[in-house]
DNA sequence: ATGAAAGCGCTAACAT
DNA sequence: ATGTTAGCGCTTTCAT
């Protein structure tokens, strides 16, 4: 058997005697065929294992069935539980996506759409994205923000799914409040990051409603919000004499790396100074002290966006064009000492 | 401009007076073109933002330039840091990847691979892969087995990468002992999976030399590596009133489960019981006490296999087609404890 | 050095 | 109900 050939709907077509447009014609349902062609049809794609060729029908429909799925890096746990969702769904559904890690970086992100355009992917799920929106790909193909709001009137080709990250923003305000705190810090998400803003808006917001403003330069930003980027910005903190009893740290992985330098410094948590993270990352748990952390459902969010896409591409209107999925506080070690 | 369509060779070629044949040598940069039509074509693609539809090459070549990855789950660390480290390597050499989580099934595994046919990606990287490795896909496009050793004489087709997992089960092993452990229990990554043979067999092997034998039923198979099987396992090894003063986890999660159950049970660990895990991952840092682990890069196993599948699709029979990278004890607290 | 033309495997008019 | 045909955008002979 020396024949590695593919097999194509032209060689179903003649096993069966029929032209190729029938055998398309029963693979996709479409137009009309008579039961026992089909019949005959579907026994000898099963048969021959036949697998009709991707590449083909996308270059012909001029558009392939892989989406693109953008995310700032894919080794940080809440992304790739998110990326673990949506690539379930959309092999479910016979769509197959492609990983782009950005870093971060805006240059990164353009450079990806140049291949996503290349690639003539069905849709983009960005996720975290600060690449400006008026890039000319998201007009022509759907296209999904994870953790980012913007403006979807440009007709049913753009929509927005995240997490309540104002309400999980107060829901921090609140827990470092009750712990005692009334001087906090908040370490934002990472310095542009488009998450960034409604956290600290909704922290904002819960201080207010509980009486308390917040000066300006106790918003520290991160240019990554890592391990090491939680401690260095503590360690700069109690460096430059910044006094404080609280600290929002937006993201888990900067707090771990904070509860890391406040136990060396021997400051006590939460005694001390308490802390709230955000995201709920498996780390959470294993911090030192365990961290109490706003949960958000990573996975969820990929099955969401995933779900959404697969709509999108079928070419009905969303009827959600912002999706936004609960939180909830996680309340463990770092807060509320008795 | 309510031109939406990409721009395409023949739009290339018309603006320079070209034909598309020629367009598409300078591309390729093969055939011969004079240096100034070659100027000119490139000023035009620079000028429209050029990308030659993917699409269309793959089908022309019958190939495309994306390839296969498959992992059982992504949202585990060693996999997701593997995997960003490909992704950056092929990016840079415009090949995209694509992703499929197999969850350990084989039956999930045939289904990737028939997508992946279905895609005519360029080549697949499989990662702890259990499936039977006749099959068709992997005589016709090049092949990396991460953490799996298979016969690599079918011409240069196949090729193998992992870290030295037996080295890593000795040193295992030697650790356990120097901290005392005689009585040792290994809990093997998981049912099948094809690293756990060498891991275990090296851990067998250090003992033995260290005048250790280990009776086989001392060595527990869970179904899933995660850190509830870690929790479970232990769980039931006390239930069932098995003594042991040592544990080999061939997985930081398992280990890190682990612990937890010991700590739950107030066994002293590293007094009562040492514990070695196995990769090295974030987490092993965290656990409580922190896990002596056997490291792995797998950033660097993901570079090295990526650089290899490079080499294949490029048509160059890899000089190395059994690529074994170091692996190296992380004394940590839950070994040794003076 | 360059163009014309065929064709990769598929879908979608348009026929019948 | 089914066949014929014309491409999708590219690469690759084969001419010139």
């Amino acid at each position: 058997m020396a024949d590695d050939r593919q097999v194509t709907a032209k060689d179903i077509a003649e096993m069966c005697g029929v032209s190729v447009a029938t055998v398309s014609r029963v693979i996709n349902q479409n137009g009309r065929f008579s039961p026992e062609t089909e019949k005959r049809v579907r026994e000898a794609i099963e048969k021959y294992n036949y697998q009709p060729n991707s590449l083909a029908k996308g270059l012909r429909k001029k558009r392939s069935n892989v989406v693109g799925v953008v995310v700032p890096n894919i080794s940080n746990e809440y992304f790739s539980s998110m990326i673990l969702a949506m690539q379930q769904v959309f092999f479910e559904n016979d769509y197959s996506i492609t990983i782009f890690n950005t870093n971060n970086s805006v240059e990164m992100e353009r450079a990806c759409h140049a291949q996503l355009s290349a690639l003539s992917v069905a849709g983009v799920i960005s996720a975290n994205s600060r690449e400006d929106v008026r890039d000319a790909l998201k007009r022509v193909v759907p296209t999904i923000y994870v953790d980012r709001f913007v403006d979807t009137g440009v007709g049913g080709k753009v929509a927005c799914i995240s997490s309540d990250n104002h309400r999980g923003g107060m829901l921090a305000a609140q827990e470092l409040w009750e712990s005692g705190s009334r001087n906090p810090v908040v370490i934002t998400a990472s310095a542009e990051s488009p998450v960034t803003q409604a956290r600290t808006d909704g922290f904002l917001a819960g201080l207010r409603s509980l009486g308390l403003e917040l000066d300006p330069d106790r918003i520290i930003s991160p240019v990554k919000s890592s391990i090491d980027a939680g401690k260095e910005i503590v360690s700069s903190l109690i460096a430059n004499g910044v006094e404080f009893d609280g600290l929002f740290c937006e993201t888990d992985r900067l707090a771990v790396g904070a509860l890391e330098t406040l136990s060396a410094r021997y400051m006590l948590v939460p005694d001390e100074v308490a802390v709230v993270g955000y995201d709920d990352i498996t780390l959470a748990r294993f911090a030192r002290p365990p961290l109490t952390t706003v949960h958000q459902d990573s996975h969820k969010i990929g099955e969401r966006a995933a779900l959404l896409m697969l709509e999108m591409v079928r070419g009905a209107e969303p009827k959600e064009a912002h999706i936004t999925l609960p939180v909830g506080l996680v309340r463990r070690e770092t807060t509320r000492r008795e």
